[in-house]
RNA sequence: GGCUGGAUGGCAGAGUGGUUAUGCAGCGGACUGCAACUCCGUGUACGCCGGUUCGAUUCCGACUCCAGCCUCCA
């Protein structure tokens, strides 16, 4: 199985450090406001790669942490006349409700910086006391940045071009203008936890280093996160953790592609940022989850009304092959599709090649129900549990057919039910003129009739 | 300015040193009362210029353009 590293910057043959189990951290949200569809890239990207090293047989520890104190947050609660635990509470419950919609399995372990705040003051002691790290007098501890001979190493990065390109502003108590915060002093209204430098807060980067250590040792096999936490989040988490324990911190570092609208990037300082609850309150999430994983997840992917309607159609197809098929017997026996898909997993997750097999397959079902009756229960149930190793395909197939999820339902499901009702009379009495007339009605409401042996079924497209 | 990626057919999106990606859309046929669904068949492709090679979309170099990071952002 390979993986690309950012570190290396190519395809590595993954092996994890014991034999079996996998140890994966990925950086998760900062709650001060709705998780948007960047968010939901990173959820998804990892929880198909956590769903297919189960599949593998991996026994994995997947921890994704929560940042719940933060500036942001602080700033956040106080706009909004509320105190931080409402806000990180409230912004928690409805990540939680975000993720479930999408189908993401929830992670081994969601540890929050507040609940860790002893192992953070740790760490920072271990880096003053073996010189990498400084009090200042303002009561903010700094990581001296140049001490770490590594820094710069996930990013290919050297000191002395960031400081020239540096747009930071110089901070008079840092001793180099590059060092960053450990540990934040808090003003007298703040939030803050005590500490041997004083009250105050953790910075950012070191929250990651301490759970991380925490949950799953001083090195482990996979970190992961979204685009723009190479530099410096990660760089940083790596000078921290690598000059507290003086052993490598990680040993593949995983990055997810950007969301973009309109070739830009999808970010809260651009503002141009759709979270998920409102894309799924228009949208089923099943279409929004293959979208996501119709891309590479190292590739950018562009978001669109359109996309998303690809993605419905793409999906629909899927839905097709499996519609009238029992889907859930059981086959233990390894087929050439399940060997293609494995084969393409395998290299890097290649999710739009495991999806073009499945599609292969849709059609091997398809041909099957017209040709080999007998043959189709087990294609379509094999169809259906590759599906489940991305997420996908685990709905009752008339169910994702007939559009329940979407907006928009002009008639209700009986009110629908009694005009095929009426086609199939009208039909009987050889009256095509009013038969094909319902058929019309229905078409321009976005309801196409399907006819077959079995009856007639419909499917809601929006029109 | 430094560092990363990328440029594929009408659109989306994989991949490969010589042979069909896949999906949507299009076209022809089968099925159908007519359609839809489904099936069968089918067209348009690898930014630009050089190099390596028997042969490059695929490897190497230059160029152009796009995106990301270098500041909080997934």
């Amino acid at each position: 199985m390979h993986i690309y590293n950012t570190l290396t910057r190519r395809k590595e043959v993954f092996t994890p450090l014991v034999a079996g189990k996998v140890s994966m951290y990925v950086c998760g949200m900062t709650v001060y406001d709705y998780c948007h569809l960047g968010h939901a890239r990173v959820m998804v990207a990892f929880d198909v790669i956590t769903r297919y090293l189960r599949e593998r047989g991996y026994d994995v520890n997947y921890v994704r942490n929560i940042t719940d104190i933060d500036d942001k947050i602080l700033k956040r609660a106080d706009e909004n006349g509320e105190s931080i635990t409402a806000l990180t509470e409230r912004m928690i419950d409805a990540m939680h409700e975000d993720e479930a919609r999408l189908n993401v399995l929830p992670p081994s372990h969601e540890p929050r910086a507040t609940g860790h705040i002893g192992d953070i003051v740790a760490m920072i002691e271990t880096l003053i006391e073996k010189g990498f790290a400084y009090p200042a007098d303002n009561g903010d501890v700094y990581y001296r940045v140049r001490k770490f001979a590594n820094y710069g190493k996930l990013n290919n990065r050297q000191l002395d071009d960031m400081r020239s390109g540096a747009r930071v502003e110089v901070d008079v108590h840092k001793e180099d203008p590059l060092d960053f915060v450990l540990w934040k002093a808090a003003k007298p209204t703040e939030a803050h936890w005590s500490s041997p430098w004083g009250n105050g807060r953790p910075g950012w980067h070191i929250e990651c280093s301490a759970m991380s250590t925490c949950c799953l040792g001083e090195t482990f096999d996979i970190h992961g996160g979204g685009p723009d936490l190479t530099f410096p989040h990660h760089e940083n988490e790596i000078a921290q953790s690598e000059a507290a324990t003086g052993k490598t911190y990680v040993n593949t570092w995983m990055h997810a592609g950007a969301v973009r609208v309109n070739q830009e990037k999808m970010s809260k300082s651009l503002g141009n940022f759709f979270t998920i609850r409102d894309v799924l309150a228009e949208h089923d999430p099943e279409v929004v989850r293959f979208l996501l994983v119709a891309s590479h997840y190292r590739s950018p992917i562009n978001y669109s009304v359109d996309s998303l309607t690809e993605a419905r159609k793409s999906l629909t197809r899927l839905y097709t092959a499996l519609e009238g098929v029992e889907s859930d017997a059981i086959s233990s026996q390894t087929s050439n599709y399940r060997e293609r898909f494995t084969q393409v997993m395998d290299d890097d997750f290649n999710t739009p090649e495991a999806l073009a097999v499945m599609f292969e397959l849709a059609r091997e079902v398809n041909r099957a129900k017209q040709e080999t009756p007998e043959q189709a229960p087990k294609l379509a149930a094999e169809l259906k549990q590759l599906g489940a190793v991305l997420g996908l395909l685990q709905q009752v197939p008339q169910t994702f057919l007939k559009g329940t999820q979407q907006q928009g339902m002009p008639l209700s499901e009986s009110e629908i039910e009694a005009k095929i009702a009426q086609r199939i009379d009208a039909k009987a009495n050889k009256n095509f003129a009013q038969a094909d007339a319902i058929r019309d009605e229905l078409a321009a409401l976005g309801i196409i009739l399907k006819d077959s042996r079995e009856g007639t079924s419909w499917v809601f497209e929006a029109p």
